[in-house]
DNA sequence: CCATTAAATTCAA
DNA sequence: TTGAATTTAATGG
């Protein structure tokens, strides 16, 4: 179970640590700040940033607490979730190195509305609202970054509706499996994202039990394998044509 | 959904 | 590095 809420405070978090990093010489590449960097007039929000480390398992955003910054991943994966009505977890993305966490509530929202917990040991880089939005306005092309950034994930977050509303359980499951193993990649034939049944129902929308009964499936038509919670795929080309028999579209 | 057993992971010595 | 303790997977009711 999620460790609970261990009372980060992200104002004051302090910034001299062996894992503080400047954006200057930072090397992830996916990261939207750092593709832009050469493009601010001021980068002055930029040394305001603090980095945040968190443990397996720790939650750094939690429901309905004020927005007052932006999260991006500099190390780490983390799950992003949102708490349906029954207290069921719904997954809404999965994140890895670059990402940018907490965005939703950015302009007018007062409160998250989601939840975001870490995988594994990761870093976060949090930067203020009010830096965020000054470069935002100061710098065109970082705003332009920034919308396609939006554009995308509303898009994704479209798919991801028709998904769950028309799909069976099983091409629910499959979907799972491959968008994890596009976002995650294989690594020595395993999705290099280990992940309990439990958090792929609740990113497919269904229970641990439906899971673990398609996974069994799956295994018997030697379409996967799986040893614990490392999952391989053997078939794609035959998991994705399951999905595409029916005309659904893979989101990123 | 719950209970049971098997299997895997974690943790600390 | 091991194995005991804990957590997670798998199955069947």
């Amino acid at each position: 179970m999620p460790i609970v809420n261990q009372n980060i405070d992200f104002r004051t978090a302090r910034k001299h640590n062996a894992t503080e990093t400047s954006c200057s010489i930072c090397e992830n590449k996916n990261c939207l700040i750092n593709r832009n960097i050469g493009n601010f007039y001021d980068s002055q929000f930029i040394n305001n940033k603090n980095n945040i480390k968190c443990k397996k398992g720790q939650q750094f955003i939690i429901e309905g607490a004020p927005v007052n910054g932006l999260f991006l991943i500099l190390k780490g994966t983390v799950k992003v979730f949102r708490t349906g009505i029954n207290g069921r977890e719904q997954i809404v993305r999965f994140a890895k190195e670059g990402e940018i966490i907490g965005h939703r509530g950015f302009g007018t929202e007062e409160y998250y509305s989601i939840g975001a917990i870490a995988l594994q040991d990761s870093v976060l880089c949090y930067f203020s609202k009010e830096g965020l939005q000054e470069a935002l306005l100061k710098n065109p092309k970082f705003a332009y970054d920034m919308m396609l950034f939006y554009a995308n994930e509303l898009n994704r977050s479209e798919n991801k509706v028709k998904s769950i509303s028309q799909m069976t359980v099983r091409e629910r499951v499959i979907d799972s499996l491959l968008y994890i193993h596009r976002k995650f990649g294989d690594l020595r034939g395993f999705l290099n994202l280990p992940l309990s049944r439990k958090e792929y129902a609740d990113y497919a929308g269904t229970t641990e039990e439906q899971v673990i009964r398609v996974f069994s499936a799956l295994k018997k038509e030697n379409l996967i394998s799986a040893q614990g919670k490392k999952i391989g795929i053997n078939d794609i080309q035959l998991l994705k044509k399951e999905i595409n028999d029916h005309n659904y579209f893979l989101d990123t």
